[in-house]
DNA sequence: CTAGAAGTCTATTAATTAAATAGACTTTAT
DNA sequence: ATAAAGTCTATTTAATTAATAGACTTCTAG
């Protein structure tokens, strides 16, 4: 799996929404601004993600973008599947785990790639937008008991990054 | 990290020339027949192989293509990097690490990112080219103890795959 | 010692994908 | 009604991928 621009614009633009999450809609103008991204290529990126119900728009004036779930439940392999396509470093996982059953003389190099893309999928699977962007961008008014960043209720924790 | 076609020809390739490891110099055309790949396109491949110092070339007649090192010590990461590039699925792992020192907002991000080439290069560089390579095609003329397929002297071996 | 077999090298091409950019259209708050 | 904002379709440019072509060099065998 090749992560493009366009997807780690998608991630950034992700994240951001995730630090926003509950203030209403964004502009994509904001997101733009804020994260440095070229703000018309933007634009398709986050049609493509309504498309794909990862984030909902509001029309018109005051108009903009904000995330359909907590960011804790969207998960980066979501976000990168949609816009890279497929983990695995060669195909998708159906193709190989086909060609490990057809083709024998090739069947321990598929299995490899499949063991590359099942431990790129147990990392993306298992951390969530929410994991990565950091709180608020303006540490101010933070009311109530600070949240710690990395809490992930739902899904498995890499220890690692922590 | 993502395996092109000509990653996928090169590996392939390597597998044929592991195969027929310490049987003199073998022709492109018979490495393109044998895994059926274009021959003229293999060609090139070959000569990238062989000024990475992979495989060596005897010209002329007689000429061909053999392996430099036993199959058991050739990583797949050493194929792969040449062809495809770095492991990483953004950047390489150099760029990763000095993003994460440097872009505060983005670091987790690029810490997931260098967590999945991790991943990936513990796996690429604990494969070798003998461990997917099937032992001999027409499995005739075995002189000697038969020596285990899977072998692996200098490399931590990965239970999982045998 | 030369003919043919084989690798070497450079260039070209066609198709696809990536990364934008442009502009007209639609929806909605005020 | 107007302006702000998302929507949609098309176009462009550059890079990459996957190959193909052909002239050149080297070496072995007869």
């Amino acid at each position: 799996m090749k992560i493009s621009q366009k997807g780690l614009y998608a991630l950034q633009a992700m994240m951001m929404l995730a630090r926003h999450y509950n203030q209403g809609a964004i502009r994509i103008r904001d997101i733009a601004y804020e994260e440095e991204l070229p703000e018309k290529f933007l634009e398709l990126i986050l049609l493509e993600l309504k498309n794909a119900r990862l984030v909902e728009s509001v029309r018109g004036a005051k108009g903009g973008y904000q995330l359909r779930r907590p960011p804790s439940e969207i998960r980066l392999s979501e976000v990168i599947r949609l816009i890279d396509g497929p983990l695995a470093p060669f195909g998708d996982a159906e193709q190989l785990r086909s060609l490990i059953d057809r083709d024998a003389e090739h069947r321990a190099l598929y299995q490899v790639f499949l063991d590359v893309r099942n431990a790129a999928a147990k990392i993306l699977e298992s951390t969530s937008i929410a994991d990565i962007a950091n709180p608020s961008p303006k540490p101010r008014q933070r009311r109530g008991k600070k949240t710690q960043p990395g809490v992930l209720p739902m899904l498995v924790q890499n220890a690692s990054r922590n």
